[in-house]
RNA sequence: GGCGAGUUGGCGGAGAGGUUACGCACCGGAUUGCAAAUCCGUGAAGAUCGGUUCGAUUCCGAUACUCGCCUCCA
């Protein structure tokens, strides 16, 4: 399956460059993706980091194999947020979580997203975060206070590196108030005190629970080690989420070098805005599937922007890429894929998961198979993921119907009936196709099965 | 205020220092009982102002506008 030939170059947020990928062990590529704060059902902008990384999740399985690649998403379960729900309505934590990661997976299936091979829960590893965060202390770069443990910033020289601020300047344009235990304004929260109604676990800076981004920072090191490949999430989280990661990690393992790669998908906006619960125009995965919309067709639009650029989520760009699955599911139907997806989509993806630029090979293709095996290489036209294209109706009856029609018209010149028929099935969203070869009806964009009662 | 990203034809959206992106829509033609689908074809672009160059939408610098991020709350 390798190809020496196949060279993937990815955009480092770190660098600021697009670089050659040189993987650390061909032999197994590592890639750790933050993933989410279960607390609520995964909103639209949350699916866009999954879909990106799945892309290049199949990408470096197509050009290292499929047993040589290591995938890492977390479950962050431990969270105020969840603590909020929970108090709200009297639910246990364990029991809200575990409903939202059965969502989580229920919803990102839907998108064609591959499961990562490890998919650790935070709370699952509390004794590796306080691990590391003794290691932090013992060196010097981080100290207890209050309950607290706080990460000394001013003791890694190359704090802000990635988001390219000094923490001076992030220090003049602070803008929050400062806890009065803390050594420096920058520093930040690795432990925190934990009361009676709150989760806990017992620490040697007693009952508490982990800061925010001491997880990933713990999690990517026990499951990928000191040094591995990628590391992925949304620009959002550039800073202060994954500055923080890298200044715990490269505190706590100087000689190992934490994410050689840094990738982040830029922001899903909603009417030039980005979505987010506290703008309140946000909808869930969930609500667009309830709505009808398929999975694959959502995957698509995604797909449709590069992942370094905003990308809005429109109406209009749903029926496209609706309508560009109908035809292409139609031209694959019955096909068995090539062995081999094309070099023009494939070049496209290694180009810095250039997806916008590999759509627009597919559609230069003219080989089904070739089509077909290309698609898959993207998670699109998938087995298992075009149901929503057939619908449950059969439409031959009324095919046979209208054929008979056109029959008697032909021959004697009145085409009213036909024309009604077909008028209504035009209404029900039915794509009509008379030709000398006979009748073809094909469910089409907005096609109605409730419509098509009236009819019969 | 600091840091980062973006601005391409009617819409979406790529690549490349000099030759048609592509998709959708539009228009013309073939086809059709009329359509649809399909096929063929035309037109249409790169925020503004400078610079480098024989030549820039593509490189460089400003300006404008848009968007994102800026310590436990998010």
């Amino acid at each position: 399956m390798t190809d020496p030939k196949t060279q993937i170059h990815l955009h480092n947020t770190r660098t600021r460059r697009k670089e050659p990928f040189v993987p650390l062990d061909p032999q197994n590529v590592r890639m750790y993706v933050c993933g989410p704060t279960v607390y609520d059902r995964a909103h639209l902008g949350n699916a866009r980091p999954v879909v990106v990384f799945d892309v290049l999740y199949r990408l470096l399985r197509h050009v290292y194999g499929p047993d040589h690649v290591t995938y890492v998403r977390n479950f962050t379960d431990v969270d105020d947020k969840i603590n909020a729900k929970a108090a709200a309505t009297g639910r246990a934590i364990r029991d809200i979580t575990d409903e939202t990661i059965g969502w989580y997976h229920a919803d990102m299936d839907a998108l064609g997203a591959l499961r990562p091979d490890h998919e650790p829960r935070a709370t699952d590893w509390i004794g590796a975060m306080i691990a590391m965060i003794e290691v932090l202390i013992a060196r010097g770069h981080a100290y207890a206070a209050a309950g607290h443990v706080l990460f000394r910033v001013r003791s890694y020289a190359d704090y802000g590196a990635l988001s390219g601020r000094s923490v001076d300047d992030m220090i003049a344009g602070a803008r929050v108030e400062v806890a009065p235990f803390k050594e420096d304004p920058m520093d930040f929260v690795l432990w925190k005190p934990s009361t009676d109604d709150l989760p806990g676990w017992d620490s040697p800076w007693g009952m508490g629970r982990p800061g925010w981004h001491i997880e990933c920072s713990a999690m990517a090191r026990e499951l990928l080690g000191d040094t591995f490949d990628i590391h992925g999430g949304g620009i959002d989280l550039a800073f202060p989420h994954h500055e923080n990661e890298i200044a715990q990690s490269a505190c706590a393992h100087p000689d190992g070098g934490f994410a050689r790669t840094w990738m982040h998908n830029e922001m899903l906006l909603v009417e030039g805005k980005k979505m987010s619960k506290s703008l309140g125009n946000f909808f869930t995965v969930r609500d667009l599937l309830d709505q009808g919309v398929p999975g694959e067709v959502i995957r698509f639009v995604f797909l449709q922007t590069h992942y370094s650029k905003p990308m809005d989520w429109t109406e209009d760009k749903r029926a496209q890429a609706e309508a560009t699955l109908r035809k292409w599911r139609g031209l694959t139907a019955g096909i068995e894929p090539a062995a081999r997806p094309a070099p023009g989509v494939i070049a496209a993806l290694c180009d810095d998961l250039n997806t916008a630029g590999a759509l627009a090979a597919l559609h230069a293709l003219n080989d089904p198979a070739v089509l077909l095996a290309s698609a898959r290489l993207m998670g699109v036209l998938a087995d298992g993921m075009g149901d929503w294209i057939d619908g449950l109706v059969d439409l031959t009856p009324l095919a046979t119907r209208l054929a008979t029609l056109r029959d008697t018209a032909m021959a004697c010149k009145d085409f009213a009936p036909v024309d009604a028929l077909k008028s209504a099935l035009v209404a029900a969203g039915v794509e009509v196709r008379m030709s000398k070869a006979g009748v073809d009806l094909v469910p089409g964009p907005g096609f109605d099965a409730a419509k098509l009662a009236d009819i019969a």
